[in-house]
DNA sequence: ATTCGACTATTTTACTTGAATGGTCGAAAA
DNA sequence: TTTTCGACCATTCAAGTAAAATAGTCGAAT
């Protein structure tokens, strides 16, 4: 790796640990700079500005999630196995997001938050990585045929909705180990059951 | 009814119509005392304070949807049709709360949130209306035996959760009529699907 | 028992100001 | 040429403040 790419890696690793810590805001390009060693100024000369290093920083996490899921995909495994793996996944990656300072309400919900197209990109990745689950499993015969087109969307709001739950007690700082227990048996449960609902037999 | 009654009764209306187009805070005394022709001073004679009078309509809101859901509870009907039903009314008093100026984006989550109570207060009810509709689908054996005791609390946070994606596209100013039917057709789809995972057969 | 004008106390808003911070630039170092 | 950074600028943010708006009170009038 060029010596470029390996500074362009401490930063970001660097900006990560803060962010995760401190949450975009709260985190200045000083301090990053010192914790690289480097004055603040050299940070621009690597990224054009604080959002796209964050951008960064967030584009890796979810570049491994997907791949984590991909590898699901791949896998010599029941539709339902893979979907059941997908939801696990997904809450483990959303747990990184929370650490990130990502999901607080305004992150989410403010209009011009920096996070939404992000967000949006990664919503139509994920339909594409379910679609593909839902298919497999109508061709293979586990599904039936009747499945809406839809389905796939209508199962990622389902979970996104039910993170919702933990997000809003999070904000009210509320959240604790408990909290994710519960949401992960709640996705499993439902998760469960929507798959016998559409299965064939 | 007591003239007393009427009275309350006046200004609840009043507040009603002022609330849902302007939401709480949006919304002076005066105005309200203004519109049913009386001194501000006089709505302290029936109501103790401006949250007490919101509260006031909000309740009888909320009573009305109950009412409804119990009607639907009485019926000579399948748990299944009834929990469609269920599903169907909850959205219509949400479209209710929508305009009561309820569901934006502050008013949720803020943690000093004077709806707070009122939402916690409902969410139970609607938690012992699906509990008697579940218990009477396993009873009748239409449901499975084996649903977990708290697959009524993961329904009721299935449909919460839907909504949240609405409340957000409504606080972007985004939600349309287009946005409703959306909605409704994917609690309806996930609520059939999960219904025949449940189902014994 | 009910109403309300006049009053108070509190909250909200609009504005100011100084400090913090994102971002720029040209010179220096490697 | 590529990379670094000190010094600088422009903008944003926080704290404070004064004025306006508004929730809520009270005693007199009906």
């Amino acid at each position: 790796m060029s010596d470029e790419k390996l500074k362009e890696k401490a930063i970001i690793e660097a900006a990560r640990n803060r962010f995760a810590h401190f949450g975009f805001s709260k985190v200045t390009m000083d301090e990053i700079a010192g914790d690289v060693e480097m004055g603040k100024a050299s940070l621009y000369y690597y990224f054009p500005t604080k959002e796209d290093l964050f951008r960064s920083v967030v584009l890796e996490e979810q570049s491994e999630f997907v791949k984590n899921i991909e590898e699901i995909l791949g896998r010599h495994a029941s539709a339902s196995e893979k979907l059941n793996e997908y939801v696990a996944q997904r809450l483990k990656y959303f747990r990184d997001l929370v650490n990130l300072g990502m999901l607080s309400v305004h992150s989410i919900f403010d209009i011009k938050s920096i996070f939404k197209k992000l967000f949006e990109d990664l919503g139509k990745q994920e339909l594409i990585l379910l679609k593909k689950i839902f298919d497999e499993g109508i061709n293979s015969g586990e599904f039936t045929k009747e499945l809406p087109g839809d389905f796939p969307k209508i199962f990622l709001h389902i979970l996104q909705g039910l993170r919702f739950r933990v997000i809003k007690l999070f904000n009210e700082h509320k959240a604790n180990e408990e909290t994710y227990k519960e949401l992960e048996s709640e996705m499993k449960i439902a998760t469960q059951y929507l798959i016998k609902g559409i299965k064939c037999n």
